[in-house]
DNA sequence: GCAATAGTTCAGTATTATTGAAATATTGAA
DNA sequence: TTCAATATTTCAATAATACTGAACTATTGC
């Protein structure tokens, strides 16, 4: 079993999760996990656009994760991925509120 | 003579800002701009460390002024550079306070 | 056990970053 | 006005990173 990579809430850096958010899809992926009512959606749940590569998609939701952003966790057959609002917030206040206020 | 590259207020993209930012080395370069008294730095004066190559520093000069963040123009001998924050935080506001917030 | 489902890993290709060397532009002095 | 010095850009090569299809792993239900 793949076990994934979370780094510690001091252990975010803000370059990390910058380099994560500037790309569109990712951005796109944490806000629609922000904006989940459940709080955790699958990998597939979360894709921003259909015509994306699997893999591609596993790569992204790597970068956000490894950035700190997101928080993944094997649930059955699926994945469960939920935004690490309250670290990542403790770490950098403002920052995601920021951000997230320009993403569409 | 070469012709700088800056894009109107209303074409700076919050993915052009972050991607620029997400660099620790142009994270520097823009926040030293920001501090200094002038308003305006050449770019050896604005370096964030004196071991980088000349043209790894124009490279990164390039990305910070085609994501909107700071203006060139070239006076004498030399460039002077100098951050667009106005432009930047009618764009974007706030955005840029929260991220440099945590910049050391 | 077998097929279906959800993701990951791998390996090749494509894009982007870094750098030394050469080129360009400006200034000031001979 | 020619020449050297200075500041920076451009070019071309290499290094690092991203994207993708194909193959693989893990889980569930039949």
């Amino acid at each position: 079993m793949s076990r994934f990579v979370h780094p510690a809430k001091e252990d975010i850096t803000l370059e990390g999760v910058l380099g994560a958010l500037s790309d569109p899809m990712r951005l796109r992926i944490f806000s629609k996990l922000l904006g989940s009512r459940a709080g955790s959606l699958s990998c597939s749940g979360a894709t921003p656009c259909e015509q994306m590569a699997k893999s591609t998609l596993s790569h992204h939701f790597r970068v956000l994760r490894e950035a700190g952003l997101i928080r993944t966790t094997k649930q059955g057959v699926e994945n469960l991925n939920s935004a690490r609002w309250d670290d990542v917030n403790e770490r950098f206040p403002g920052l995601l509120k920021a951000i997230l206020k320009f993403q569409g």
